[in-house]
DNA sequence: GTCGGCATGTAAGCTGTTACATGATTGA
DNA sequence: TCAATCATGTAACAGCTTACATGCCGAC
């Protein structure tokens, strides 16, 4: 039940278009959440309908034109509203530890291979968010609460690929010792 | 793809009823994969259409009879082929960090409180399972195949707990300065 | 006598994925 | 000329969640 609620987030920020918004997902929103442009038009469509979001039409010349989305009166209630809801951990669904698993009974060459292929994707994605840590978020001194946010936002993706990448190196020695 | 995957799995050590299936979703393998009785009797059956398991029926007196699935040559051939196939990432959803996206623009006070909660409910589970740990897997040295799976695959759900713990604690930090 | 465990399922609804579909502009 | 970007959607299907539904047994 979130995806209405993220989408909120960013029309509270800033009145926006279903495109507008589906980039949001691809960058910064990425990091948390994954949504693609048809969960974002029909999600809007809902929350037309329940009232949460209102939208004007813009023409444009040569392009299609843009449906501007506003959030409602309505629309920030139910933000606060879901902010203030309990929190929980996602359900894990790990199809990775389900195959290690499933290497106690079955021959574990080829999946040993695909681990070894998502540990060095992993590094390198690793590399890239240091990189992009490095040049965009330098002086943590000097950062505004948006940078703040945008950089934890980050390391929380960092941390957990590191749990990752521990935990997957360890699942190679314990396979290659077999 | 990966419920029908694990339930091969689970069937390919031992046949089992559905129920015996579900019950070992709250258990070891919950560490990685969550599916309720209703999914796991869905793809049963869809299944054994596909002919990836086979069943028999015992009958118990003063109880339901038992549907016992056994796994078939084309279910272990499937289970190795899944084996093989490229690994990725899960697709993450956190809501968690969502919440914490929002309030950049939202009042955070109920949030704070929210997240203050989730810590310490999550250090709980983390005294637990390393309380599991000791219990179960003391001396690393003696364990066989099963038992060094198990622990590692008690160990991920660790890594993955302290590390969000540890991004937890740095936001509060961040909420409680402005 | 009520609750939890054993054992099975159906049905509705929501969320997410994949494929299909259109059409103009801009840059390589 | 071909691919990418802007900008919108529909439709079918797959997967997960929640609620509903039954019925016996043993323990407290």
């Amino acid at each position: 039940m979130s995806l209405p609620h993220i989408i909120l987030t960013l029309l509270h920020q800033n009145p926006a278009t279903g495109y507008d918004i589906t980039k949001q997902f691809s960058s910064t929103v990425g990091f948390f959440w994954k949504a693609s442009h048809q969960q974002v038009y029909r999600e809007l469509n809902k929350m037309a309908e329940l009232n949460w979001v209102s939208h004007t039409i813009e023409p444009q010349s040569g392009k299609p034109d843009r449906k501007v989305y506003t959030i409602t009166t309505t629309g920030s209630q139910q933000l606060s509203a879901w902010l203030a809801e309990p929190l929980q951990h996602p359900t894990t669904r790990d199809e990775c530890g389900a195959k290690f698993y499933a290497t106690l009974w079955l021959n574990s060459a080829a999946f040993q291979s695909q681990l070894q292929q998502l540990i060095t994707q992993t590094q390198d994605e690793l590399n890239q968010l240091a990189e992009q840590e490095r040049t965009t978020y330098v002086v943590t001194s000097k950062l505004n609460t948006q940078q703040r946010i945008e950089r934890l936002t980050l390391k929380r993706h960092q941390l957990s690929l590191d749990a990752w990448l521990n935990w997957a190196q360890e699942v190679l020695i314990e396979l290659n010792q077999r």
